[in-house]
DNA sequence: ACTTTGACCTGTGCGC
DNA sequence: TGCGCACAGGTCAAAG
């Protein structure tokens, strides 16, 4: 699910049933996702609570009492799953809830009454713990701006763009050239400011690193998707209703007045979807 | 420093 | 129905 917008949903989600809450149990089904857990994890975080829940990108970050951090990444198939901790005791389980729970990797029951379980099937997932006084985490220092933040703009995607040889695509699929978009709403930003794909990174931004117009309206792309993809309820249809070109080789091209036709394109091992009309 | 590639995992859906 | 393959919303290390 996750990319900034699914990233913020499921903090929304977890806040009531974390914000304000203390650790009662936590249980480690493995040692590892995609790195191991960090030493200790089960008593660092029991008994402790959790002061605020945040969201940094793609990382969720629950600050606890402790003064220590805790860093969640949900990877390419993480979730979480809250309900109440009573009901969970006695729901009859079937084959179906079995084979799910077989990738219930970590249960925090907390003093709020409600069972938090991150389920990864694939497990590209990352929990980690940060020290009060430590570093702050590697990735995450290194990360570009909020793209629904007053300070990212044109002038600050140009930039972090600035002399900048790979794929505009790609750039933006760089977590240190803006924080939480990915390998769908780089395909819908990109569609919507009418930007090729391919075209270098480099060609939104002077020499200088000031914003072409191309960067303007990619900076202003990427905050429109991504706060549209935030509005839509649970309820509305995934694909019909969210995604201009992602998922959509061969349909007709929703850009006003274009004839093209959405084609699918690899690029960095991954699929992006674009219009070769239209985006130039 | 930059860029590219492949590795890490399991599940699903498709064509034969 | 089963099998093999391509593909999946993300990083990260290693090599050029």
């Amino acid at each position: 699910m996750p990319e900034l917008p699914e990233v913020e949903r499921i903090r929304r989600t977890l806040e009531p049933a974390l914000t304000g809450a203390r650790f009662d149990r936590v249980v480690l089904n493995r040692q590892d996702l995609r790195r191991p857990f960090p030493a200790d994890f089960v008593r660092r975080l029991r008994r402790h609570t959790v002061r605020a829940l945040t969201r940094r990108g793609k990382y969720l970050l629950a600050e606890l009492s402790s003064g220590e951090t805790l860093v969640m990444h949900l990877g390419m198939s993480g979730w979480f799953r809250v309900e109440p901790t009573r009901q969970l005791r006695r729901q009859p389980r079937d084959r179906e809830a079995d084979l799910e729970r077989r990738h219930d990797h970590v249960i925090f029951t907390m003093s709020s009454g409600m069972t938090v379980t991150f389920n990864d099937p694939r497990r590209f997932g990352v929990m980690d713990l940060l020290p009060a006084a430590g570093r702050p985490h590697p990735s995450l220092a290194r990360m570009g701006l909020e793209p629904l933040s007053r300070a990212f703009d044109a002038r600050a995607l140009a930039s972090r763009c600035a002399g900048r040889r790979i794929a505009l695509k790609v750039a933006l699929l760089d977590q240190r050239v803006v924080a939480g978009i990915g390998n769908i709403y780089a395909s819908e930003a990109l569609h919507l400011a009418r930007l090729s794909p391919l075209r270098p990174a480099s060609t939104i931004a002077t020499a200088a690193g000031a914003a072409r117009p191309g960067g303007q309206r990619l900076a202003a792309a990427i905050k429109s998707v991504l706060r549209r993809a935030l509005t839509l309820k649970d309820s509305d249809d995934y694909r019909h209703t969210r995604f201009r070109v992602y998922d959509r080789e061969g349909e007709r091209c929703v850009t006003a007045g274009c004839r093209g036709v959405i084609a699918r394109i690899e690029q960095a091992g991954r699929s992006t979807f674009h219009c070769p009309v239209c985006q130039l």
